[in-house]
DNA sequence: CATTTAAATTTATGTACTAAATTTAGAGAG
DNA sequence: CTCTCTAAATTTAGTACATAAATTTAAATG
């Protein structure tokens, strides 16, 4: 008599197969004993699912028995790690500007970095897929990792992107031709759309100040104002993609556009330097107000300099007002600053947290991000992880690609 | 040999009785084979589970074999209904002035519908529970509904929520003393607690305008503006549950402060009076401008009033700004207007519309509610009948109680 | 009353788990 | 070097829950 089994059946075995890589993923190396108290199961379906993983390139079984020592007694345990080599993603962030790819394990472990200066603006069509295709391979190489091994490639985008990868406004970088399709058929990749700031925020949870908050806003103010909103611990697109957009800010008092700090860094401390002022900031520019940057502003004012500093609280009241209208609508627990001033803004907060109270009820943590520039790519390889996790049962890594054959059927 | 099934194996069947449930909630009368189209169960699973729902309780087999008349051949098949008396749930308003309470059935069916006079502000704190219990017991009885067959009480309140049910600013009705823990130990109900526009989301997206949107912001713009967001279909909250309050609107340019439409149609309207104009509102409030409701100004702005049409000129506009710094940040595919003063809010949409785009570049669809005044108790209804869906295996319909006994550990 | 037919039941299998009994791989004692 | 001890792996038996195919069943009908 054929029989048959129900999907409905093999969602156990995939509920566990599931938890159990997940438990091997933040484990280190574990015994069969262990992974029976972090998933419950008994020693044998936790086995009968080590051994699957492990034909399924997903785990190793290490050589080492009794490596850690713990005991010495009793048969050797067998022991068990998640093989952080065993795939690898990468994460890429498109500025304005420039182009920064990191490959990374598994483990998240950034293996390399590569930045390419771009202008996203005026670019050939054609050229557009090419320049993302040689900034993977130049990546790939210096992380000496093959191109197969790569099971997702996370994108980000200084745009609004709906939950399905689509890039609202799309007439710059994005225009006429569809790079996810492209780069996806050219190596097999599965390629993953996302707005920067939301990436921003995945990787401040992830290896920043924001670890374990779930309702999060991450500002990134740098040039722009953009912000990438966790709630519950999940991203929030709207419709279209453009939960954050930060547009309303216009209508704002006190606020009036959605320029960043380091635009008005810069440009306030142009305008002390045109009236007149007494100041250090002339020195640093070498008197030349258009070289000014906000960078030598926020020197200039932890420096002791009046002119700059009277910049900063001004900065810090507009930052107030900025932070004080979202946190009330949106409710964060914390709000991190990041972007190309993060490193200098610290010298904001505490100014920020004494008016913000002015303009919300709820108000939230502040803080800075200390991820520095590559936080959105980080954030991509947060978001290429996630994919890639989620969906571990139905992917094959690298090293198991050869027993493929062989599984078939069975 | 004693041997036991773990969590896991079960889940299986769990999960079949639920997508079962869900099936037959919607279904009306279905038989087997529907079903087993519907779940993409075999036949003998399907009829095992329904044997068991019936045994819990939530199903009904009905004698009428063949009832539909779809065909005539053959060993007619078992009808299976799910039963809407099975259980009810009671869904509150507590307004700022009234307490509304609906019972509903397992369909959503209102059966009585309840509304007492009452000021939240003032109350001595050992009469708000006794309230309470007043108006669902007179809910109840008009119902024709015994208290034990209640599964869950929703109650809104015009304060933020916390997703795990704590009032913020409990300083009103709240203070001092926990609802929740009262009402659920008289009578064994589970208590849930939520925010009025949150609640006004969930019924609008169940019965209103907004059915099958799943991101959606509802603003209940009566006296005051609360608002009621829903991404992906998920109700937000935010850290302690502030997500979508509106004080930001405070340093909105043209906005100014929350206060709704109906506050400021009143407004307006008595300072055209005031300012002596010549207006069909004069004749309606008989010539004295405090007793000029917005239902006046909406009426006589309605019968070609200049003097109203000018303040509801002045209105739309105010909303659009409303509206469109709200949708910058949210991108809602719909706004949905509601509170007492829906109905007649339907003539500002057309100017909004045209206004909306100036202030956001993800312009929603606008609609007002047709839910009326019951719109928050009805969202209560959904409320609860989400939660009561969520857990119907764990829950034991009144119908089925002198069954639980007899089941035992069996 | 036999035939037809669609559905319900029954029977045989298969997957995936648990619990208990048994075996096994090393460490250390005699 | 063999024996004992022990903790883990493995094997065996049993349970839950599903499917598929064979069988039975309950009307409708010629």
């Amino acid at each position: 008599m054929q029989t048959g089994t129900a999907p409905s059946t093999q969602l156990v075995r995939r509920v566990n197969a599931t938890a159990m890589l997940k438990a091997m993923r933040g484990g280190g190396i574990l015994t069969g004993t262990e992974l029976m108290a972090a998933t419950g199961l008994s020693r044998a379906t936790v086995i009968s699912i080590c051994d699957e993983l492990v034909r399924l390139g997903w785990l190793q079984e290490l050589e080492n028995q009794r490596g850690a020592g713990d005991y010495v007694k009793g048969r050797p345990a067998r022991r068990f790690a998640f093989d952080d080599s065993a795939a690898s993603v990468i994460g890429i962030d498109i500025g304005a500007t420039k182009i920064t790819a990191i490959v990374a394990d598994m483990a998240g472990t950034p293996l390399s970095r590569v930045t390419t200066p771009f202008r996203t603006y005026n670019v050939p069509a054609n050229e557009r897929a090419d320049v993302l295709d040689r900034i993977a391979a130049d990546a790939l190489e210096k992380a000496g990792v093959t191109a197969d091994s790569v099971l997702a490639v996370s994108v980000g985008v200084a745009a609004p992107v709906s939950r399905e990868g689509e890039v609202l406004r799309a007439q710059e970088f994005w225009k006429s031709f569809d790079v996810r399709r492209i780069v996806s058929e050219r190596h097999g990749w599965h390629v993953l759309l996302e707005n920067d700031a939301n990436l921003a925020a995945l990787a401040e949870r992830w290896q920043g100040t924001a670890q374990g908050v779930d309702n999060l806003v991450v500002m990134l103010a740098g040039d722009r104002l953009g912000s990438g909103i966790l709630e519950s611990g999940r991203l929030l697109h709207g419709h279209v993609g453009g939960f954050g957009e930060l547009g309303f800010l216009d209508t704002v008092d006190g606020v009036g556009d959605t320029y960043g700090i380091a635009h008005y860094a810069a440009l306030w401390g142009r305008e002390a330097l045109v009236a007149g002022a007494e100041t250090k900031m002339r020195a640093l520019c070498g008197d030349d107000p258009q070289t000014l940057t906000a960078e030598m502003v926020f020197r200039a004012a932890a420096d002791g300099d009046e002119a700059a500093g009277g910049v900063l609280d001004r900065m810090a009241h507009r930052m107030a007002r900025v932070v004080g209208s979202i946190s009330t609508l949106v409710n964060p627990e914390l709000v991190v600053i990041a972007g190309a001033v993060a490193a200098s803004a610290g010298s904001l907060i505490p100014a920020m947290e004494q008016q913000i109270p002015d303009f919300t009820f709820t108000p939230p943590r502040l803080a800075t991000s200390t991820l520095g520039d590559g936080i959105v790519s980080l954030g991509a390889i947060r978001h290429a992880l996630d994919y890639v996790e989620e969906h571990a049962l139905d992917l094959y890594p690298a090293s198991a690609s050869h027993q493929m054959a062989a599984a078939g059927p069975a």
